[in-house]
DNA sequence: TTGATTGCAAAGCATTTGCATGCTA
DNA sequence: TAGCATGCAAATGCTTTGCAATCAA
């Protein structure tokens, strides 16, 4: 069975319509993106690709990650630590994020009721909208709860967001 | 009349309380901060440094920003081109921003509807809140009117936010 | 064959850091 | 006088670009 059929085929016709051309690398870089349910940087993405051929570089994982971006199959996010994480787009529902700034801890979320509010704004002030980001920051149930005992932290915690200076706004 | 009486005080008790100093170069950083009403970069804010006093150098004003930051008189924001940008904070309200992709526009909003949906659905997640970030990005009414033909952009537009792919998300 | 693609190295940017000197408290 | 602050230069980290070689169509 082939997984991902329907990506794969939005990409390639996104290749056909742009007068792009199809490669080895492309293909595989897309493929594992496809395979990895996380949010990825494209040094995280670099390393797997690194496992399965040790031969691409590190410019053609940016430059695919920019080409998926565009084909509608990727989306980049950013949590506040200067880095540009990227996740599935394509038939995925669009959603903002909880992020734990402790342990670094990312949920995502989706309400229709501020996704109308923000239309409503929009439109007041005569903006036509193409994309927004909403972020919130905090500490989730497990760290607020641990706050006070540091040696409680989760064991291999790998913080995704260390906020020194809060980047992105209150 | 002094100016900013205010400001400069949370900034002295600080310094005081932090342990720092209190230097000519932090004070003329912070005057030329809090008359300038705008969203301004390290970068922005070093050249109208510059021109009071050519010995102060980019670091200083880094540093003093987020010693600014620090004080709860700035705030840290970025629009998607990967800079980041200060406003004023003390005594201004929280708001979020619309950012037209096509001049740069920079339009702050505020709505208690969206700000209390953000904190119920924090409290769903088990999330304890500290702050959170709302930015969306679309034409504004001269540019979506004006976006067929290109000859109207406004002449002397500066687009603050060059939007390739976007950051932050849609 | 033609022109897009690749990978390397180098360049770009914004930001941070090391360090000797200078200056508050 | 102690040790924080400053400014320079260099380092950093992520991302982009120039370019010669390679490869898809």
């Amino acid at each position: 069975m082939v997984e991902f059929e329907e990506e794969k085929e939005i990409f390639l016709e996104h290749i056909r319509k742009s007068g792009l051309r199809r490669t080895g690398q492309r293909d595989l870089i897309l493929e594992i993106f496809l395979k990895t349910e996380e949010h990825l940087t494209s040094e995280d993405l670099y390393w797997l690709v690194q496992k399965e051929d040790p031969s691409v570089g590190h410019t053609t994982v940016y430059r695919t990650l920019k080409l998926l971006t565009e084909a509608g199959l990727a989306r980049e996010v950013r949590f506040g630590d200067n880095k540009t994480y990227y996740e599935h787009h394509y038939d995925h529902e669009h959603h903002d994020h909880l992020i734990c700034t402790s342990c670094g801890k990312v949920v995502e979320f989706f309400s229709q009721q501020i996704e109308e509010l923000q239309d409503s704004i929009a439109e007041q002030h005569g903006f036509k909208l193409s994309h927004h980001s909403l972020r919130m920051w905090g500490l989730c149930e497990m760290c607020s709860k641990s706050e006070a005992d540091v040696s409680s932290v989760p064991p291999g915690a790998q913080p995704r967001v260390r906020v020194k200076t809060v980047i992105g706004g209150y």
